[in-house]
This record gives C-alpha cells, sequence and structure tokens, in this order.
DNA sequence: CTGTTAGCGCGTTCAG
DNA sequence: CTGAACGCGCTAACAG
C-alpha cells in the first residue's frame, strides 16, 4: 500500500543502499538523484520513521512538556522554541501535564518510548518523575521557568528575586510602606523565589519584614489571585499596594478590585507576565515582563547543543532577567502624595 | 544498553511470543505475569515504540495540529481533547502551525511519518495541503472549528451565522440601526460565514443591508482589531455599536476604546470567546461564547470512532451552538434611550 | 497457554 | 560510487 524502498526500486533499478544514501544526504550520482526523485514523487514515497528509528536509534524529534498548555506564558515560550528546533531540522512533541505529577510523568514515559533525542520541560513541581529513565539512555533534559531538583538537567530562568524586587522598589519609592504579595506556595519554586525576593526587598526598603498576613499562599489559579486580593482588601489594616506573583494572580487580582474595589481604597498594584494587559485594563497596571522569546531562544540552543555536541559535563543554568513596564501613575502611587 | 524482549525472556525463560503478549494484554498464566512484570521492572524495560510500529503499523497515537498554539481558544479545546484520547490510550503529538499553511503541510507530513493513527486540525485556511497522504494511508482526518474543503474531513464546528446573529439581536433590541462588525477576510471560514451572519441579522432586524464601511475586513489580530476600531471610531457616521467577530478583535477594540475613547461617544461593543475577559474588563461586556469543553469531547468522540470503528462512510459534521453572556446594560444600551 | 519462525522498512557494514 | 546481506526489536501466524 505504502512505498518503500523496494518501489523505488524497481522503478529505478538502483539498489537499496544508493536509495538509503539519497535519503541520508549521502553521495549519489546527479542521474540517480534525478531517477529517486521522480520515482518518489510518482509515489509518494515518505521514510518510514519507524524503521529508521530502529536502526538509527533517533528520531530527530524532541519532547516538549508542559506544566500548563492554557498558559499564553507556556505557549508563546513553545512556539517560539518549536520555530527555532523546526529550522534545525527537529520536530517537537508536545505534552500537557495540566499541572498534574502523575500526568507529567506519563508523558515522559510516552516522550522517551516516541525516542525523542531530547526533552525541554516546563515541569509542574521541584521533583519530576521519570526522569531516570532518560538520564539511562542518555537523553538530555532541559528544564525552562523551574530547575529540577532530581537528576542533572540544564535549566533556563529568570532571575525571580531581581524580579520581585524590581516591583517593589517602584512601589516603596513612590512611599508604600504595607505592601502585600499575591503568590503561591513555596512548594513552587518561582513562588518560593518571587516570595523570597519580596521579602527581602520590602526589608531593604521599610527595615522590617512585611506582617505575615501581607504574603499569604493562594492557589495558583485565577480565583486563588480572586481570593487572594479579596482577603487582602478586607483586612483590618489593608495593604497600600499589592504586587502579584505571576499572570493568574493578575488577572484574578483585576476581577477582585472590579467585582469589589468600588466601596473600598484602591490599592496600587503591580502585576506579572502578558504586556497585552497593559492596553486592555484601564487604568494601566505596572507589569513585571519576563524575556518570553529569549527564553524560547536559549532553550532551544541549549537542548541542541546537548544533543549534537557536548552532552556530558555539568548541567548548566542560564539567568535571564526580567524587565518592569511602567503603568499608570494612579495605579502604583501612593493615594494623597504630592505628585 | 536498553532492555529488549530478549533481556526478559533471559531473566524469565519464557519466550518472546509470550512476553508480547503480555505487554499486548494478551492472556498469559499469572505466574508468568509476575515473572515478567518483576524482570521488566529490574531491567527498566520500556517498550519500543518503533519496533511495535514497524509491525503493527499502528502507533496508538494521535497528531494534532493548530493553525495557532498561543490561543487559549485553541489550547483549552486541545487541552481537553488530550485528555479524552488519553483516556482511551492514545497519546497525543502536538503541531503549532502559527498560522502558516506551509508550516501546517509540513507538521501534517511529519506526523505522517510518526504514523500517526488520526488527525486533528484546526486549519489555517479553506484548504489544507498534504492531506492526500493522510487519505492514501487511510487516516482518518477530523477537523475542528473550521471544515477542510478538499479531501473528505469530518468536522466539528459551531453555528457561526447564529453566534453572530445573537449579538446582533441583542443590539437592535436595544435600540441600535447603525451596527458594524470588525472582522478578518472571507478567507477564512468562520470569518465568512460571522460576516454572512452579521449582514442577514442586519437585514432582518433593519430592513437593509448594513453600510459596506462598517463590515470591513482586517487582519485576524489583536491590532487589526485595534486598527479596524480606530477606523470605526473615526468615521463621519459612526457606528452606535460593533460586533467583534473573535477573540482577537474583541481585545483590539477594547484597547482601541481604552486609548482613543475618551472623547468620542463610545460605541457599544459585543466580544467573542474566553469568558474570563467579562471579569476582567470594565463595564462587563457581552460575549459570544462557544462550548470549548464540548467541542473538544466531541472531537475526541470523532476521531476515536473513526479509528475504532466505521473508518468508512461520508463524512461527518458535528454543529454546535454558541450562548450569549449578556453583560453591563451600558455596554450595550443606546445612550439616551429610556432605560 | 506457550514456543518457533518469519518478516515489517530501513541503515550499515563490507566488497566490488 | 554502488550492491548484497544482515539485523534493529517487535508482532503475527502457526504449531504444539
Amino acid at each position: 500500500m505504502v512505498a518503500t524502498y523496494k518501489d523505488i526500486r524497481r522503478l529505478t533499478g538502483l539498489s537499496l543502499a544508493t536509495i538509503s544514501k539519497y535519503f541520508n544526504g549521502g553521495n549519489v550520482l546527479y542521474a540517480n538523484r534525478v531517477l529517486i526523485e521522480q520515482a518518489a514523487r510518482d509515489l509518494g514515497y515518505q521514510v518510514n520513521d519507524f524503521a529508521r528509528g530502529l536502526r538509527s536509534r533517533r528520531s530527530r524529534t524532541l519532547g516538549v512538556v508542559l506544566a500548563e498548555l492554557n498558559s499564553t506564558f507556556n505557549t508563546t515560550i513553545v512556539s517560539g522554541m518549536e520555530e527555532r528546533l523546526r529550522e534545525a531540522g527537529y520536530g517537537a512533541i508536545i505534552c500537557d501535564s495540566r499541572g498534574s505529577a502523575e500526568a507529567e510523568a506519563e508523558a515522559i514515559h510516552f516522550l522517551i518510548g516516541k525516542m525523542v533525542d531530547g526533552l525541554v520541560i516546563i515541569p509542574v513541581g521541584d521533583e519530576v518523575a521519570g526522569l531516570d529513565a532518560a538520564h539511562e539512555r542518555g537523553i538530555p533534559v532541559i528544564s525552562v521557568d523551574r530547575p529540577v531538583a532530581n537528576g542533572r538537567a540544564d535549566a533556563v530562568v529568570v532571575d525571580n528575586r531581581a524580579a520581585i524586587a524590581s516591583a517593589v522598589d517602584l512601589l516603596t519609592g513612590s512611599g508604600h510602606g504595607e505592601i502585600a504579595l499575591l503568590a503561591g506556595p513555596d512548594t513552587l519554586f518561582t513562588m518560593r523565589e518571587r516570595r523570597i525576593g519580596f521579602r527581602a526587598a520590602v526589608e531593604a526598603a521599610t527595615g522590617r519584614l512585611p506582617r505575615r498576613e501581607l504574603t499569604q499562599a493562594d492557589a495558583v489559579s485565577i480565583e486563588g489571585g480572586y481570593d487572594g486580593m479579596r482577603r487582602l482588601l478586607e483586612l483590618d489594616h489593608p495593604p497600600t499596594a499589592v504586587v502579584c506573583a505571576n499572570y493568574e494572580f493578575t488577572l484574578g487580582a483585576t476581577m477582585a478590585l472590579n467585582e469589589l474595589g468600588a466601596d473600598l481604597p484602591r490599592p496600587a498594584i503591580v502585576g506579572f507576565d502578558n504586556l497585552d494587559l497593559a492596553r486592555i485594563i484601564r487604568p494601566r497596571p505596572t507589569l513585571v515582563v519576563q524575556p518570553v522569546a529569549e527564553i524560547a531562544a536559549r532553550a532551544a540552543e541549549l537542548v541542541l547543543s546537548r544533543i549534537e555536541g557536548e552532552r556530558e559535563g555539568e548541567a548548566r543554568t542560564v539567568v535571564l532577567h526580567t524587565r518592569l513596564v511602567v503603568g499608570d501613575r494612579a495605579t502604583f502611587a501612593l493615594p494623597g502624595a504630592a505628585s
């Protein structure tokens, strides 16, 4: 039914070895190249990746495992990476672990079965199950956004502490003394780092650590941000400013302000990720923006270099930097301060 | 290096056939099952999908090709589908065509090479290149959101005409007579259908077709929505209401209103997709919402039934329905009308 | 229920 | 530069 080398041999009279060489970039006489191309076209020939992979033990395919597919931050990175990889001749298989460590392990298993040449992971948590099998098979692993505690994997991350500090500094510089952080639990690397950065920046600016109730840990979701902001607004001594530790918290906090904040004093707010927000929400919020394009590029480079070059050697960590995009003054100024 | 049946045979004394049966759900004596399980665990054995696929000509894997990965509408559908498929024992390979028909054809080629058992496509345009190869190989194709004009593929779509009509009806019912549509070019199925629905609904309500300058075709992007809305606002006789034909237009139009609309009369607006918007944007917009979860479920069902059952027969089209989630009255009421 | 045997389609030795 | 032969790891007949 579907064409194989044998069919091409039938049409060209060449041997299987020659045909194989043609399809693998070897030296083949011009006349024969033409013959093979013609036959391949006529037959609608397509190399059988299974047979090829079975022999060569390579797939020219990378596996990508995302903690969450439905996240612009993640998909932007993946989309950029896929493009780079395709240019380099690699396909990508994308899997969604939907925040479940179990689904993540399954996906890794699935991808190893597909003989991927490398693995890029935006992990669900600090530890990733199933990586042993990858290491045994010599499959390089790169983690993005969050490093992997177990196993030796390269990583591309941002300086999360400095990211949050830049937000805190804007607020303290505007006179805020009671700043809150909307973040997730410390079990997540980015949340942990951002909380550490937050506490350090607040202490550096005010001389004391933030009050406990100002750095609660909520579920990492829009609802979590909504609930957290709501609790903050209802405190006896509500903060005058709130920093949101990621995109979901930013959305949820904005919703809460929209729905509940009319009669309460509206706190200053700094959000995270997704620059589009700054154009959709009024007044324009200040945002900590991650260099998504560069994250994608560096991650792609890293896998490719591990696959095609130095497989060995210390795990490397690339640290990139965020920038603070300042929004309307009204969103971060201390009410009543001189303008 | 990596374990095979032979290693398991060495440890268990069983034959390759028995081992194969074990891994394929055949009947194997309990004692032998235990033996095999033990050996597999000790060896870190994992089935070689290449060898298996080479023989069986099946991969238990589906290919998914998205016109755009960085789109909540698309990723929500894919995420839901993947979950269903995994439950049914199928893996999914997700590819992003980034709006490029060429990348789409490449992705299809790539997936056929991976011997996918079925293909789910959110196509870039009306025609999809590369499907012939899928049909030749008997790989069922399901298109989502937009039907495929060439080849015979099943489809899951929504009633786009009724979707837009529901928006128009709300507006005409509120007294609007000059309604504009922000939509993309007619080369895109959804845009074409929504424009047709728009014109019909306006004519039905007002007795005449909308003015030509009120239904321009802009680039399908946030910028396109922004530019389109801007042009509408600057008309000599601007519309009193605007319907946005998709999520990008809704965002762009909102941005334009934010940035330019302060001194101009603010038109009523109805958006499309992504219910979160209704909680982030103030005043709360009215939205045409697509049944994403059901789209995902029906698409998954459809591929699976084609793979496991009736491969032949007429191409089927499933049509689902949108609902209108009404927002704040101020966003759709005619200014000056009695409340 | 288990074992033997024969390929699946391709890449890779070697000779020539 | 080309051709013949072998085997990658697994499944599917068939025989027992």
